[in-house]
DNA sequence: GCGACAG
DNA sequence: ATCTTGTCGC
């Protein structure tokens, strides 16, 4: 039977309480460690889609050899939505059904490249920070937006990047905007769990030698979106 | 109060 | 995220 939630037990209903539940988790992300170096052992992109009319969210997690950037394993979840989109609390909302497709990969997961900010965010603890300290798994986020944050343009070529401020808070760096192909408009890099940031702009670049995202990325994007078809209609 | 805002 | 056809380009 498929009747089981797939949301965890005390998982926040509110925004109030999941803006707590930031402020407390915050306190565990590890900034310190330099993470994998590319190339070397597993990269596994995780994604979501919903079919918010019919309430239902599938997760997509897929394992890559981070050489040859060959597919290794593929798992997916389908669940309930857990949470509406809040600008700042996305991981409530995305997190519930990224875990349960982690969770049933059998192979090792390495690092986890998220669809979205960890370190760049409101309260520094978006999607890919809060993935990371729940799993302790190594961490980065790589999102399609500039969000709330501001940037200088980086150079034309792939390989260019900028930093990535929050005005708000003095210009403090919270990420990079990286140009992963000639003249195709940047993503943008941050850090999550147990990896630095040169770390991780050194992997969306390894990740993404053809396309404007990272492999990670379109692989977990294009199964997550199968399986919602799938499982919906 | 208003507008902006990862996916 | 999602709603959606054709179209320009490698």
């Amino acid at each position: 039977m498929t009747t089981m939630s797939i949301t965890p037990a005390g998982w926040p209903t509110t925004e109030a309480r999941a803006r707590e539940v930031q402020d407390e988790l915050r306190t565990r992300v590890e900034l310190h460690e330099p993470g994998p170096p590319p190339g070397t052992g597993t990269v596994t992109g995780v994604d979501v889609a919903y079919d918010d009319e019919r309430d239902v969210v599938v997760a997509a997690a897929v394992v890559l050899d981070a050489s040859s950037l060959q597919v290794v394993e593929e798992a997916t979840a389908v669940g309930r939505v857990a949470f509406p989109y809040v600008p700042g609390l996305l991981a409530f909302r995305e997190l519930p059904a990224v875990l349960a497709a982690l969770g049933r990969l059998t192979a090792p997961a390495g690092l986890v490249v998220c669809d979205g900010y960890g370190l760049a965010h409101p309260r520094r603890f978006g999607l890919a920070s809060h993935l990371g300290v729940l799993t302790g798994l190594p961490t980065i986020g790589v999102a399609k937006n500039p969000f709330t944050f501001a940037h200088e343009e980086p150079g034309a070529l792939r390989g260019s990047t900028s930093l990535l401020v929050d005005d708000v808070a003095g210009a403090e760096e919270v990420g990079r905007a990286v140009r992963t192909q000639d003249g195709v408009k940047p993503v943008f890099v941050s850090v999550g769990h147990r990896v630095a940031l040169d770390t991780a702009v050194a992997h969306t670049l390894h990740l993404a030698p053809r396309y404007r995202l990272p492999e990670t990325t379109r692989r977990a994007d294009s199964l997550c979106r199968r399986a919602l078809t799938q499982a919906t209609g």
